[in-house]
Order: structure tokens, then sequence, then C-alpha cells
DNA sequence: CGCCAGGTTGATTTCGCTCAAGCAATGTGG
DNA sequence: CCACATTGCTTGAGCGAAATCAACCTGGCG
């Protein structure tokens, strides 16, 4: 963990809000002035940016790198719950909510954060209705994907859950028009990636090995080519009922 | 469904948005403006308040009688995923999200609420920052019970997962203090309990006989004593290391 | 070289699902 | 009033998905 300086005459801190949505509605003057009372923060691979059980001191925006926003489990291990990257404000749940943080942020790939201390953030909340605003749709629509991801684990076998996981990665890759046999990369380890999905390392690798077996995709360390994607998206459809 | 009368001098729905904490922020003024443009509706046993994958027509504050979120599988079944009851806020996270509905709500017991029209919702949370910050820290508190939840039904079984939804339905009830063996009324049927757990009919008769069998709880149609609320305790406290 | 972390594989067990039947309470029509 | 659906729940037998336990690769790396 290392301060560093971002705060003169740079202009890369109000970019990256700029684009974000729940950001986008600050004013250029508001934007300037938080900007003053921010500070930038790099983490180096497996540090911890949060604890679970802490009290929130503010909220995180991820300039780059790749986090797991994790929760232990009794049984000492934990569990990811998910990877937030550019572009994602981390703990404005807890900060929110006026709770301690219910899990933490370790760092997956070194990551670069803009810190907004508590009081800051609340009273730019209060004080701003179009901040808040776009709080309160980021809040929603990141409820809406976790009851769907509740009621996915739910109802959805591993291997369905998978096939999904594979296509939130292969993101905005036109499966059905382009490259036919198109190479993802993995941002995390297998290990991870079964933490994903709620289950243990070994039935990661059997679900794998099923895959590859069914010709659907190949794995090779952290690239996967998808060789039927249309096979993958059906893997996943055919139990989900979604029609992506 | 029948549209009722509770505009004119009555200040019963006065009375119920001013107990709950995302409503507190309203003026009287406000709050007077607010009761006019509502309308208060009476949905019987089985009617449906919105259907999934319909457009949001505005958020429903429940009186009382009780409602079940759900959400289809695509088995043709459907997954219970929350209760909804007095004071409860429904389909805030389709309008605020700007989405469409995710889930639909069923009566359960028959039900008065009252309907606050999208555009209405909409100019008041933007114009009142009380009232945003308070629908935004009501996301806040749901996303983390939703977070919790995924977590649990990812490492807990289903017992210890029965478990927890009993303590939690008996509620405020002292069971370190009070009557050592308390009985509690389930609200609902054993399928919707069945539900909810995320497991089938016939699984929740069994893990009700475990704990019957293990002298934990005594379960008579609704009715359920609670034998052993030490004991009830311990099987959710071991298993997930809450210390509630 | 030994060591270790990350991953795979195999054997076995367990939990919860499926399918099928049975039962009690309630309702309905003849 | 009885015959008979119907609804909500329980029980049993068998199965299957994933967990568990344990061994064993494989590729760094000191």
């Amino acid at each position: 963990m290392k301060r560093i300086q971002c705060h003169e005459p740079c202009t890369c801190l109000e970019r990256a809000f700029a684009v974000c949505p729940e950001w986008a509605g600050l004013e250029a003057a508001e934007l300037e002035r938080l900007v003053q009372s921010v500070s930038c923060i790099r983490y180096d691979l497996g540090e911890v940016i949060y604890h679970e059980g802490a009290e929130c001191q503010g909220v995180y925006f991820v300039i780059k790198g790749l986090i797991g926003v994790r929760k232990a489990d009794p049984g000492g291990d934990d569990t990811l719950l998910w990877l937030a990257g550019s572009g994602d404000t981390l703990a404005y749940r807890a900060l929110l909510a006026g709770e301690r943080h219910r899990d933490s942020a370790e760092v997956l790939k070194p990551v670069t954060v803009c810190h907004i201390p508590s009081p800051v953030m609340m009273r730019m909340i209060r004080s701003n209705a179009r901040l808040g605003v776009g709080f309160l749709q980021r809040a929603a629509r990141e409820l809406g994907r976790t009851e769907e991801r509740l009621h996915e684990t739910i109802t959805l076998t591993a291997r369905c859950r998978l096939a999904h996981l594979l296509l939130l990665f292969s993101g905005d890759l036109d499966l059905e028009e382009g490259d036919p046999s198109p190479v993802i990369e993995l941002p995390i380890s297998r290990s991870h990636l079964a933490s994903l999905l709620g289950v243990r390392r070994e039935s990661l690798s059997r679900l794998i090995r099923g895959l590859e077996e069914d010709g659907i995709a190949q794995f090779n360390g952290r690239h996967v080519r998808l060789l039927h994607a249309r096979a993958l998206l059906d893997e996943y459809r055919l139990e989900s009922g979604a029609s992506m």
C-alpha cells in the first residue's frame, strides 16, 4: 500500500469519474473539489483494502487493477463473492447502510484506487441529489444482480453456472457472429474461480473436464477456447430459461 | 383487487409512512401531498400485485397483509425469494434501477397496499434528498442481507438454514431469558417454507423430522414449539460462526 | 536438488433431488 | 350422507451431484 500523488494538474481522475454512471451527476466544480479531498493509493497483490467486520472508512473508486470481494466462512475458508475492476466503487454498501463491512476486499491484480473518506462522501450524497440518485440506481442494479445470482445458485447446477460465468467473462465478444471459437483469458486462478462459483476446487476441475470432453471448450491455464459457443449458450439457456 | 378510499381526513396512511425509516424523511406538507396522489388497494389471497417481466408502474407501500416475492425458475416452478409485510415497500428496486420487474409479488395473506405511481415517486426522490438517502440506506441494507443469504446458501446445509429461518421467525422473542420453550407460528405453508429455503418440499419434511428426533423443536401444523432454543441457536451458530 | 503452491484425479460418502406412493383434511356433486 | 376429487403434507427407495479425503502431478524457485 502506497499513497501516490495524483492531485495536481492531472485530469486522469476527473476523466475516470466522468465515465461512471453513478458519478456522472457531479458538476465540474464539485468534481474539482472532490479531487482535492481524495487520496490515490496503490495496493500490491495480496494486500487487503478493507477487512470484514471493520468500520467503514469511506469508499474506494477503482482506477485500475482487480479486486476480489470475499467473505469468510466458518470453516476458515472464504468465499469469493465477486470481482471489482476499473470504474467500480467499493464499500459504498457499508457506508450507506451505516454498517460495518460485511466482506473484505483483497487485491488480485495490483490496484490503484481513489479513496473518498466517509464524511466527504456522505456530505456529497446529501447535498447533490443527482449523485444520490446515481448511487440509488447503482445499488438497485446490484441488488437485482445479487438476487439473480441467489436464484441461480439455488436452481442451477454448478456446470450451468460455470457456463454462465464463462459467458460473462467473454463479455461483449459477439458469440453469434464473430470468431466461431474465440479465446478468452480468465482473470483469476482456478481456486478463485471455484470459490466464485461456490464449489470446491476439485469439483471445478471435474466440471472443466466435462466441458472439454463434450467438446464445448478447451482450457489451457488461464486461456479458454470456446469451441462451441453455441453449445455453451445453450448449456446456460436451457436450464435457466434466459434469453440473453 | 379493489381500490378503496383512504384519502380524506383519515390519518392512517400518514401514520404508516411516518414509522418507516425510508419514508421518515418527508415533511408534513410533502406527506400530505403524497397521500393525495396515492391509491389504496386491497388484494385477496392468491392475487398477483405485479408480474415478473412487466414494466414497473410504481411502488407499493404495504399497510397490512403478507406478500411472497417469487421468481420463476425454468422448470415451471418458482422460488420464493422473500416475504414482505406491513411497512415494507415493494418494487422500489425495479423502479430505481429503471428495469422491468425481476420477480413477481403474490398475496399470501389478504393485503392492503398503497400504490405510488412511478412519476410521483421519482419526482419525490429527485427533489427530496432525505427521501433519497432513506431509500439509499434501505437498498444498501437489503443488498447486505441478500449477499448474506447468498453466502449462506453456498456455505451452509439446508438444516442449518432452516434453523436460522426459525430463529428469524421467532423474531424478538428472547430465547436466552424468556419462556424456555416458546411456540411460534409460521406465517406460510410447508411448500412455501421449502421454496424460501431453496429445497424441495420432501426435503423440508425430512429436515423437520430430523429436528424433532433430535428434540430441538416440535412441529404441529404451523405451530412450532422450540424445545431447545439453545440447541437451535447452536445449530446455526456453529456452522455459520455468527455471534447473533 | 528439495520444496511448495496450484491443480488434477480417484475413491468414497453425503446431502438433497426425483419418482412414487400413501395419508389426512377439506370440499363437491350426486 | 356417502363417493370421490383435491390440496397439502409425509414417507420410502433409489439416484446423482458435489463434497470429502487422499494421493499425485507440474512448474516454479530458493
